[in-house]
DNA sequence: TATTGTTATACTCTATAACTATA
DNA sequence: TATAGTTATAGAGTATAACAATA
């Protein structure tokens, strides 16, 4: 039973939430023009889980697999990364970083870190660790977008959102 | 000095930071058509401190203050706020809620709050509390966008990302 | 001259739909 | 028929620049 008290706490949350975006951008305005944060994110991902395929990719990511195929395809362009088919399973593509990639990793890294260790000087390690593990916990309580939601909404008086984006059929 | 620990921290920051994106997006999703995310945080922000003018309400949203402008027009069209001149300064305009704003935030903010009730089950209000002090001190240690960066970087060897949106003079 | 707010524009991130190839 | 991935497209969110009105 949620009080008054629950209830500006989960208000509180929400804003706090969006508020985040403007973090977000800090951090991505440090970032050289051709390796965006989206792109950053993937690079980093397989440097840490080593080779992944899209599907998975995704996952962590936590964004439609239609995104991360054009991460990819930007990445591999420039040469960091590399697909190659998967002999198991010739629908899949397995995705590894290169040297080049590795490098540029590295030097991302490096002036994210620099960022936040500027901006995060008053942080003690404990600190740090808990948003972490807050944050990491709040994100699997929601499932991802694509699945169905854990209970179909009780008919709300406001006509909820559509689909909002319908691609119309390309005329061809 | 940050340590190895200490480095990949913040790289897991930087991650989680940007998955949280996915939470964001399946709170948006249970919003009316016609009040997106952002114009849910602005009845909501106007609920809770009252009248408010543009700049402070931009402050409070972590955006630009042309984003907030084109909330609160998207806002008044609607009839849910109004916007009256400021007589201690006839270049500012002071924002205040309807009755229908009212009203329709009351809706909203119960969609949201039953979705993080839902989610949010599991944890005691003392996490969901903690969570909120640590985002926003997070957010706190990161200035707002305007503002000067805390200290110029010292002439990476990867050229730092230019202003990216040069808007053109509009040829009239 | 500086500040408050508005508008036009451009760009990033993301999801949906349609499609191809394979299982 | 179902699944992995790709591509085209639409839309939400945002910043920058130029502008108008006022301080």
């Amino acid at each position: 039973m949620a009080g008054q008290a629950q209830y500006e706490q989960y208000e509180e949350l929400a804003r706090q939430l969006s508020a985040l975006g403007a973090v977000k951008r800090d951090l991505g305005r440090i970032l050289p023009p051709d390796c965006s944060a989206g792109s950053a994110g993937v690079l980093a991902l397989l440097d840490r889980h080593g080779d992944l395929r899209m599907s998975a990719l995704s996952e962590l990511l936590a964004v439609d697999m239609s995104v991360t195929s054009r991460y990819a395809a930007h990445l591999a362009e420039r040469g960091w990364l590399e697909r190659s088919p998967d002999p198991a399973d010739k629908r899949s593509r397995i995705l590894r970083l290169t040297p080049e990639g590795e490098a540029i990793l590295l030097e991302l890294s490096r002036r994210s870190t620099d960022l936040l260790a500027e901006r995060l000087s008053d942080w003690t390690e404990d600190e740090v660790g808990q948003l972490i593990r807050l944050m990491a916990r709040l994100r699997a309580g929601f499932g991802d977008c694509r699945s169905a939601p854990h209970r179909p909404p009780p008919a709300p008086p406001v006509p909820v959102r559509e689909p909002s984006t319908r691609t119309p059929a390309q005329a061809t």
